[in-house]
DNA sequence: ACAAAGAATGAATAATGATTCACTGCTTTT
DNA sequence: AAAAGCAGTGAATCATTATTCATTCTTTGT
């Protein structure tokens, strides 16, 4: 045994494989994930294309790993803004608001996350992480039933209806083909960032705020 | 000018035409839109390959009228449930319901024209119906605003609301990876209907019934 | 019956880009 | 310094299907 892995070479190692990640961000919030190409990603990597084979199955492999890590650090947000004193109305208000709010701020990663035409094998894990958003929300409706601040019915049914309702309304303007021309200014970032809020918190409530 | 097109000919090729747009909604109603080959679709429709580039520009042009003339369909339904008479909250839930239960009937084609991941002219094709079913829904709010019946807030904002919420619970229950063991009892889609138009009626109203 | 025009055919092609793998060269141990 | 093992390389391969087009078959008008 003339050669035996070292500290040294595993975070060389490492390095590389975060370089790729890094890299396959950036194209990624660049263009999206179908325009994403290996050979670019190596070569921003200052890589091989071979060497990503040495740190990922495959394409698709790398890919899933970019959602995952991207999205969750989302969920995360939004768990950590349901995670707030004050009655849950509020807390799911903010949420939603911060949500839609950062979505617009990287418009093209928001819209890769959300809603590109992307392979099964990552639109399935948009699947789940979509119920893992819901999943919060359903936790903090669940709250709010307790606080008697929303009236009780399925908190699993509502919880999705928010993901879509809010998924729904920014897939449009989000949306790369029509990004180009029509970029929103900030007033109408923020009615748009209103309008589902109350949209939602009344479909929650039942009542106007 | 030995040959001239007459009117037989002309209906033969439009059967052929009227087979191959056939065969290819079987296809998808089976498989969805990724996995109907033009081979297969040439196969069932007794035509060659060849034939079908006579009647269509490319695959993507014949599935964009499948998706077109399937989808058209919804949408007028729809429009139809909508102008029944009735106040305009009844005639909302009514049209909300109908769309979803018929979905869960056609669960693959209800998938393949909502979720099914697909390449960005059927996405566009997509976009530009989902805002055909947000502006008929958005008729009926402001018809409902002005008999009083609906609290008078963004329209527009709300209609897309509603087609996202809907989207987004029937998304699950349709998607093939889960609908193969997870297929639901009549009485938990009868919940599922219920809850959704539960969530949207009182997200417009602002009221529970 | 014949020629002209189109329609239909389907095997061959083309295009695309992910993936492979035989080779090079670097690290480590003795 | 020499051997052993692993990491890196990137040109070549592969796989997949939509699409083409030279050819054959049908229809029509004279």
């Amino acid at each position: 045994m003339a050669y035996r892995e070292t500290e040294k070479m595993r975070q060389r190692k490492a390095e590389a494989r975060r370089r790729i990640v890094e890299c396959t961000y950036e194209c990624v919030a660049e263009g999206g994930f179908r325009s994403a190409r290996i050979t670019r990603i190596a070569g921003l990597a200052g890589v091989a294309t071979g060497t990503i084979y040495r740190h990922f199955e495959s394409r698709e492999d790398l890919f899933a790993e970019i959602f995952r890590t991207a999205t969750q650090k989302e969920v995360d947000k939004v768990a950590e803004a349901l995670d707030t004193p004050g009655d849950a109305t509020t807390r799911l208000e903010n949420a939603l608001r911060q949500f839609a709010e950062r979505a617009l701020r990287g418009p093209m990663m928001a819209w890769s996350l959300i809603a590109e035409p992307v392979d099964p094998k990552l639109e399935e894990e948009r699947l789940v992480y979509r119920r893992a958003y819901a999943e919060h929300f359903e936790r903090a409706i669940r709250e709010g039933i307790a606080e008697g601040c929303i009236p009780d019915h399925d908190a699993r049914q509502s919880s999705t209806c928010l993901v879509g309702a809010i998924a729904e309304s920014l897939v449009g303007p989000l949306s790369p083909t029509l990004a180009g021309q029509n970029s929103l200014t900030e007033t109408d970032k923020n009615r748009l960032v209103d309008s589902i809020v109350r949209f939602c918190v009344q479909g929650l409530t039942g009542s106007r705020r």
